[in-house]
RNA sequence: GGCCCCGUCGUCUAGCGGCCUAGGACGCCGCCCUCUCAAGGCGGUAGCGCGGGUUCAAAUCCCGUCGGGGCUACCA
């Protein structure tokens, strides 16, 4: 085994089937972070040799993803680079080609055995037909396949596991062995010709000239034979090195089990729609097997960069807690510019319904003035439109939330309703000082009211709820005439 | 079943033989601040799976055991 570049080269090698995964998302992003880290390259390849599987909408929202998080890549789609197609489907004549001269070496054999076959001389034998295929077809004479194609059958590919132990070092792990004879000898192309997972991923690895292969511990069982294959590619010169491999922890849902594709939980997307900001998803995620000190856990990509290293992740799996990743989330809400929080808000309210797809300058404006009311108070932009909703909602569409209006309404709320309506009606110069200074004095020192009972029929009676912005800021947004009128509308 | 991985508060982690009567964060509970809700401040709750070794000394090393997980396709 010769050695590695100095150069680092990670990669990040997703099938599109399905949308986009949040452990797959901490696979890129621990990618990303050990190539940026090291001053490497971080090449993305799509590995979709699956047809049956594989989709363009699929393809497309791997792109979205990643755009979205704003994590970049060196060489792949849309960037291109010196190894492309970096679509395996687009690849084709390079793994005939290779898999031709592996089998012109005798690393490859073509193997006729049927999966039934396989399992009855497993059972013939006594032996648990888990165990998998047991390289009957090794030595097969030029006759024996000859007469196995007469009989109309064509064969499969595989390789020609060592007869010795599989040991690496992991990057995570440390010393991994794999037992020789543990692991059967692998198909590496279909009876139809079509490549494998099994020879595509380490060939284009080989041939990106792969570094580092930073993935799931779900493909640690995988390893040996890749390796294997990697001993084969050297033999024959398609590649001059085996690269290092650490196997992350997985990602884990309720309960022990990993995080089903099934789950809704584990789509990205279900984050973006909820408004979780991307920076806020990735440092949780990177919280799921790494620390970026002992007594810190909010940081930016900037900071994840300079300081991660591969070699310190955790090897447990690692559950994934949404009321974690929202507490990390807010924390960076409130870290944002008020303009970029403001931005940022803008299609969640139109999602919501506040505001129309395109919203007026004015509105944007009115945003804009109750972003610093709303940005500490909420953990995910979507949080903010049922809190914004009363300022932009027209009077014939303006409610009040019934619980609310039971417990603060009626007529035991007149009277202060009334003492507020006079009270605003003599403000003079419009402002929440004075909006304060005149509810103050009407319902606090005039009324002797508890600030608590005094202020909760007003906040209720002008946003319909009995969670809302601070009080008199809202009041001076709301304006004098739509206040009056509300609390008007709010006498019994 | 076989192969492989993992085992510190409920959860994510720090810890890499003495700095640990185990630190931080989320959650939860209480208090303070306060026009609501948050945010913020203060305090509290809770953990080294078990059993053997090794050592003057073990959460840290070794063995075993129990428990959990992953893989076991002509998917990736």
């Amino acid at each position: 085994m010769s050695t590695a570049p100095e150069q680092v080269r990670a990669r990040f090698c997703p099938s599109p089937t399905g949308t986009p995964h949040v452990g797959l998302i901490r696979t890129v992003l621990y990618n990303w972070a050990f190539a940026r880290h090291n001053g490497g390259k971080l090449v993305f390849r799509i590995e979709d040799t699956d047809a049956a599987r594989d989709s363009e909408e699929s393809y497309n929202a791997l792109l979205d993803a990643l755009r979205w998080l704003r994590i970049d890549w060196d060489e792949g789609p849309e960037v291109g680079g010196p190894d492309g197609p970096y679509r395996q489907s687009q690849r084709g004549e390079i793994y005939t080609d290779v898999a031709k001269r592996l089998l012109d070496a005798g690393e490859l054999y073509e193997s006729f055995s049927s999966p039934e076959e396989v399992e009855a001389r497993r059972k013939a034998a006594g032996q648990d037909p888990k165990l998998g295929y047991d390289n009957a077809d090794r030595e097969l004479t030029d006759e024996q396949k000859a007469a196995f194609r007469a009989d109309g059958r064509e064969p499969v590919l595989r390789l020609r596991m060592p007869d010795e132990d599989i040991t690496f070092t992991d990057l995570i792990r440390g010393e991994i062995t794999f037992k020789v004879g543990s692991v059967p000898d692998p198909v590496l192309v279909r009876a139809n010709g079509a490549p494998l997972y099994t020879l595509t991923n380490p060939v284009d690895d080989a041939l990106m000239r792969i570094t580092h292969v930073l993935r799931g511990e779900d493909l640690l069982p995988s390893t040996p034979r890749q390796i294997a294959l990697y001993q084969a590619l050297q033999r024959i010169g398609v590649a001059e090195f085996t690269p290092t491999y650490a196997h992350m922890p997985l990602v884990r849902g309720e309960g022990n089990k990993k995080l089903s594709k099934r789950d809704p939980e584990s789509n990205l997307f279900f984050y973006r729609d909820k408004g979780f900001l991307p920076e806020g998803l990735l440092n949780y995620l990177a919280l799921l097997g790494w620390s970026i000190a002992e007594d810190r856990d909010v940081f930016t990509m900037d900071e994840m960069i300079a300081a991660f290293d591969i070699g310190k992740v955790s090897s447990n799996p690692a559950r994934f807690d949404l009321k974690k990743a929202e507490a990390i989330n807010g924390d960076h809400m409130r870290a944002l510019d008020p303009d970029d929080f403001a931005q940022r808000v803008l299609p969640y309210l139109s999602d919501a319904g506040v505001l129309p797809a395109s919203p007026s300058p004015e509105q944007v404006e009115l945003v804009r003035a109750m972003t610093p009311l709303v940005q500490e108070r909420i953990g995910v932009l979507s949080d903010a439109a049922p809190m914004m909703r009363f300022v932009f909602v027209s009077e014939e569409d303006f409610t009040v939330e019934p619980d609310a209006a039971a417990k603060n309404l009626g007529e035991a709320a007149n009277s202060v309703l009334e003492a507020s309506i006079a009270a605003i009606e003599g403000v003079t110069e419009w402002s929440a000082a004075e909006i304060e200074q005149a509810l103050k004095t009407a319902l606090i020192d005039g009324m002797e009211l508890k600030p608590r009972k005094a202020y909760a029929p007003v906040r209720v009676a002008i946003s319909g709820r009995t969670v809302s912005p601070p009080l008199y800021e809202s009041i001076e947004l709301l304006g004098r005439e739509r206040t009056l009128s509300r609390l008007r509308a709010a006498l019994a």
